[in-house]
DNA sequence: ACTTTTTGTGACAATTTTATTACACGCCTA
DNA sequence: TAGGCGTGTAATAAAATTGTCACAAAAAGT
């Protein structure tokens, strides 16, 4: 349930609630508003999957859409199209160039949720359970076994859901309760302090390899992912 | 043999005759009964042959066929047709998208298991009886044997289907559930524990050679049958 | 330098999960 | 029908994991 998801939406509001809700279901977001935005995010490391709102300024969408899809490069990456107008035209547009689904405005998060995973599933059913590498660090989520520099690491149950975490959204800042949401589940009610202890365990499990600086405590805020490891003055 | 095989019926009767059918002649099932609801089945570990019905609501038996023979990591799984038609072009179009036999219903039981058997041996030609080798471990399916670095073991019914399942399905966790599911077969109602239990006795049959650590306790997800023994430090 | 706030650490008890043992029931076979 | 298996379940023991607390350490603020 990994990899990175680019919104195309020019009002902000939806968008913000569009990344929210995708964040709360694991993935990684890149937000643009407008054409010349996106394409611009639009580079290596390509997202997984791009939601492309169908009134972008200009009536760009689909002609984004179709460029997207004509070019050899980025016609892999899935496209689910987004619109206000359950036009059935505007469909066949949609799907003419090559569009993956369609999500009609006003949407469901868990709708929106579903149809993301399906198209997920439906380009690339391994997807989900590839391992994950990270600078030396291998994931296995299918094994259930993490290696660092072939070295394998034992860890427990949270600890293992934790670092998959991290693993799938690095370099970002996560608050306690961020983490807590994501890797405890929602509605459980623990202290945020406790996220600083498993924090504390993990760092420990992968000691000895120079990757315990990979989590990084970014005070106030949270921990971060990051491969970047911070220089001291 | 204890191969998994997915039957896609939308009629349940028929769908539970055949399900009966196969688990008395030794196969797994699991079943489906539309096309999403066979798509959220084909996932690993991949059934080892489909029984797709050609008039599925919607006529999307085809379309199912079509998507599984195009996709890289479905495409090698064998899948048979079931039509009430005796039409040669309905034929003919299964054929084309690739699927491997074609039964007619009415059909016997017996040509059912034995078409299947056919597609089975086609496929894979020493499937159903070669012996299956894995560090220093044989489990011959036909003869019911296994031996450990030439040291036969005497193992009863189920813990023989245990091991086999997890010597073909290797370096990969299984929940409780699953191991039901693919060792007992589905529909069987049996405790989580009980799997504990066959574990151990697993456990307890192939110790004395090292092997016994083969069998990995993953806390909190399940068992995992691998060669990597875990290392303590 | 002193105070306040935030994070790191080690210890611990409660809880959860797994291992092990014991036992009863059903099914053959003799 | 008695005796042996093989199986599933329940009971109990053992082990691992987890959330919290108390206090140390570090950073930020005054």
């Amino acid at each position: 349930m990994n990899r990175q998801i680019l919104v195309v939406e020019d009002e902000k509001p939806i968008r913000e609630m569009i990344t929210f809700v995708l964040e709360q279901n694991g993935f990684n977001t890149i937000e643009a508003e407008d054409y010349e935005d996106a394409k611009s995010k639009i580079v290596e490391p390509y997202p997984d999957l791009i939601l492309l709102d169908w009134m972008l300024p200009g009536g760009t969408g689909v002609k984004l859409a179709k460029t997207l899809k004509q070019n050899e490069y980025t016609r892999s990456i899935p496209i689910i199209m987004l619109t206000a107008r359950a036009d059935e035209d505007d469909k066949v547009k949609g799907f003419d160039v090559g569009v993956d689904d369609y999500v009609t405005k006003p949407f469901s998060p868990k709708e929106l949720i579903a149809r993301i995973k399906a198209v997920i599933r439906r380009v690339s059913p391994t997807a989900l359970e590839e391992a994950i590498e990270f600078h030396g660090m291998k994931l296995d989520p299918v094994a259930h076994r993490v290696s660092i520099n072939e070295r394998a690491l034992d860890l427990g149950p949270t600890e293992f859901r934790l670092l998959h975490f991290f693993m799938t959204h690095t370099e970002r800042v996560y608050s306690r309760e961020q983490l807590l949401d994501n890797v405890w589940g929602t509605n459980v009610y623990v202290e945020d302090r406790t996220v600083d202890v498993h924090i504390r365990r993990l760092r420990k499990a992968i000691a000895g390899e120079g990757h315990e600086d990979f989590i990084q405590t970014v005070r106030g805020s949270g921990y971060r992912f990051s491969g970047k490891i911070k220089m001291s003055l």
